[in-house]
DNA sequence: GCATTACCCTGAAAGC
DNA sequence: TGCTTTCAGGGTAATG
């Protein structure tokens, strides 16, 4: 989403400097890198894998950067006040900014050659992301569950395997289909884990069409928040009624992130 | 190889 | 009312 909306307002535009806050992010922020990457180059295109975020200039260098839990990627007036928690402020012609906000500073903004991209720490350990159907197939889903012996909640989450899934939406993709999150991977059925994919991208796709899920900090680039949050049918809703089969929907910790089911029509 | 735990960080909410 | 503590979780790293 927030690759959607960056990308009319960016694409075509010139950067003319850049500036950062001199804080670390996960990592720190390379100021030279990026400078040298972006200043004078033209946005070619802006893309999505995973949970990062691709800006790809003109000077064959792209801007990977991930928003953590409370990053934002804005595009504002250059006049525009600087917002507490500013990491980056990418100065573009036409009087625009493109700033990098990040409280909790979870975020990542890094930049690569082009060639060096696909090796790179961040995104050379990703799996497919389940919106590529050419990557995320079935085939793939299936056996790539059937070898995991951890919980399917934890396998969702694990990026390696599949790319983009938080923890919002395991729970939401697990109530679709049915399953327990304490379902062992290599437990589950065929047809479970057909559901389950099925699902995956459903809960993705929705949240997309509804803007995001915009439980606490998620904005896009205009810093417009989303509506996905209020059709939520687990998370977040511990001791509430399941809307499929009324039963209290239940909280639990896995790999210390909460997750919300249903008791009853999840087994 | 896998699971668990701690850590980073800030702000909101809960607790006293 | 106001201060302190707890919690939230993206990913990574250390430990069991």
């Amino acid at each position: 989403m927030v690759a959607r909306t960056l990308r009319p307002r960016l694409v075509g535009r010139r950067v003319t400097a850049v500036e950062t806050s001199g804080l670390a992010l996960r990592r720190p922020i390379d100021r030279a890198a990026l400078r040298a990457a972006a200043v004078g180059a033209r946005v070619d295109s802006v893309a999505r894998t995973g949970k990062y975020l691709l800006i790809e200039f003109s000077s064959a260098h792209v801007l990977v950067a991930h928003l953590g839990m409370t990053g934002r990627l804005l595009v504002v007036p250059a006049g525009a006040p600087r917002a507490e928690h500013t990491h980056a402020r990418f100065a573009l012609d036409g009087g625009l900014d493109l700033r990098f906000v990040d409280p909790r500073r979870f975020g990542v903004l890094r930049s690569y050659s082009r060639t060096d991209l696909e090796t790179s720490p961040e995104l050379s350990v990703l799996g497919p992301d389940p919106l590529d159907a050419a990557r995320f197939t079935l085939d793939y889903f299936t056996a790539a569950l059937r070898a995991s012996k951890r919980d399917v909640k934890t396998f969702l989450l694990d990026q390696s395997r599949l790319a983009g899934v938080g923890n919002i939406y395991a729970s939401e993709a697990l109530h679709r289909a049915e399953i327990s999150p304490r379902r062992r991977g290599h437990r589950v059925r065929a047809a479970d884990a057909a559901r389950l994919h099925a699902a995956i991208v459903v809960e993705l796709q929705r949240a997309i069409e509804n803007r995001g899920t915009s439980f606490s900090d998620y904005v896009d680039a205009d810093g417009n928040s989303g509506d996905n949050q209020n059709s939520l049918a687990v998370y977040g809703r511990e001791g509430e009624p399941c809307r499929r089969c009324g039963k209290k929907i239940r909280r639990l910790v896995q790999a210390a992130r909460s997750t919300f089911y249903c008791p009853g029509c999840q087994r």
